[in-house]
RNA sequence: CGCGGGGUAGAGCAGUCUGGUAGCUCGUCGGGCUCAUAACCCGGAGGUCAUGUGGUUCAAAUCCCUUCCCCGCAA
């Protein structure tokens, strides 16, 4: 079977080195999104999508939109039977989506039509669920609305945060399009509608989703913790004006949760700096312990080294970044 | 030439402005205390202060210049 894959991050890559892999499927082509300048020096970084392309020997395509139907040159030169997408990032208008005699299918890392949109693993952490997983889809021309062609749940674990989780959902993407296709060649998919109850939209994270409150009950703010790392991760601000990224975080001894009780919301009530460490920071209700952060200019350390070079102290106030 | 931060002991930092004995919190090694300990006490090892047989100086981690590397922001 011919097909052209579309997707961008590492979680795509990993969808597109299991079709690579499988047999009777020929990926002719890779669609990805345009590299853009990245990190110092505006230098050009290619998606891992790209890099995993290239090395596969697989042509890249990389239109800056495909609304225009300049890709309409593309589909013709290839023919395509099927167009995998997974996390692409651009929208298909409906000359793409019509063209393959199987049409476009998607895989989308919730459980449809919970978190629709472009940050369902994000959302559900944030939002503490406790069970996720891989919806496959075919694409309709909305936003994660097209008829279901199989679902495969993830348990969100405890000590899971949006990296970890998007490797898991990833490793299930690539087995749930492999099974996709499978079923295309037997004829034995069956389409079904979505529900329309229970549908929601997992909203791009944004600054204004970075900036951790401590003024929320402790569970909160440990799920905004997580669900952030380990991009963009959730920042707040030290005494001193400067951002702290937060990495990871625990929950917080009940001892400890009862000596934040009646503080600030943000105070440090305790800056552990033996071993991994552990800052305690006082919520609105309880207390976390974060045990990994950023500060502005440095690596990833553990809170045991960034307390160790005194960089902060029990009594400090951390304060909510705000918007520039 | 997009903006900014940084490179000092195994880790995290201070010291640099105002040149003049290499410091702190940990870790590590040895010893002690203890029923015991990741707790406490005592002691030790470990650093060409990123780079340049650079410049200035009686004297440079510190001031000036070179090169390399790392990170954040912005996209």
């Amino acid at each position: 079977m011919r097909i052209i894959f579309m997707g961008t991050p590492a979680y795509a890559a990993e969808v597109l080195d299991a079709l690579a892999r499988k047999e009777d499927v020929t990926v002719s082509a890779v669609v990805t999104r345009p590299d853009k300048p990245k990190g110092r020096g505006m230098k050009l970084v290619p998606c891992p999508v790209k890099e995993l392309a290239l090395s596969l020997g697989i042509p890249v395509y990389q239109p800056k939109t495909l609304r225009d139907g300049a890709f309409q040159a593309v589909l013709d030169e290839y023919e395509p039977e099927l167009i995998v997408v997974a996390a692409y990032g651009n929208i298909l208008p409906s000359y793409v989506l019509d063209y393959p005699k199987y049409g476009c299918v998607n895989a989308h890392g919730s459980l449809l039509p919970k978190y629709r949109g472009a940050s369902p693993i994000q959302r559900a952490i944030m939002d503490g669920e406790s069970v996720t997983g891989i919806t496959a889809m075919m694409m309709d021309e909305g936003i994660d609305t097209g008829d279901i062609l199989g679902t495969y749940p993830c348990a969100i674990e405890e000590d899971d945060d949006c990296g970890t989780l998007t490797g898991k959902l990833a490793k299930i993407a690539a087995a749930a399009m492999c099974g996709v296709i499978d079923m295309i060649r037997e004829g034995t998919l069956t389409p079904t509608p979505q529900p329309e109850e229970g549908a929601c939209y997992a909203a791009k994270i944004g600054r204004e989703d970075a900036a951790l409150d401590f003024d929320a009950p402790a569970r909160s703010v440990f799920n905004r913790i997580r669900a952030l790392n380990p991009s963009p991760c959730a920042v707040v601000k030290l005494p001193n004006g400067d951002p702290l990224k937060i990495t990871a975080s625990k929950a917080a001894s009940a001892e400890e949760c009862e000596k934040a009780l009646g503080q600030f919301p943000g105070t440090v009530v305790l800056a552990e700096g033996r071993g991994e460490g552990r800052i305690v920071v006082a919520c609105r209700e309880g207390a976390v312990a974060l045990t990994g952060v950023i500060p502005a200019g440095r690596k990833p350390m553990s809170a045991g080294d960034f307390v160790r070079g005194r960089k902060i102290a029990a009594g400090d106030i951390l304060t909510v970044m705000k918007e520039e």
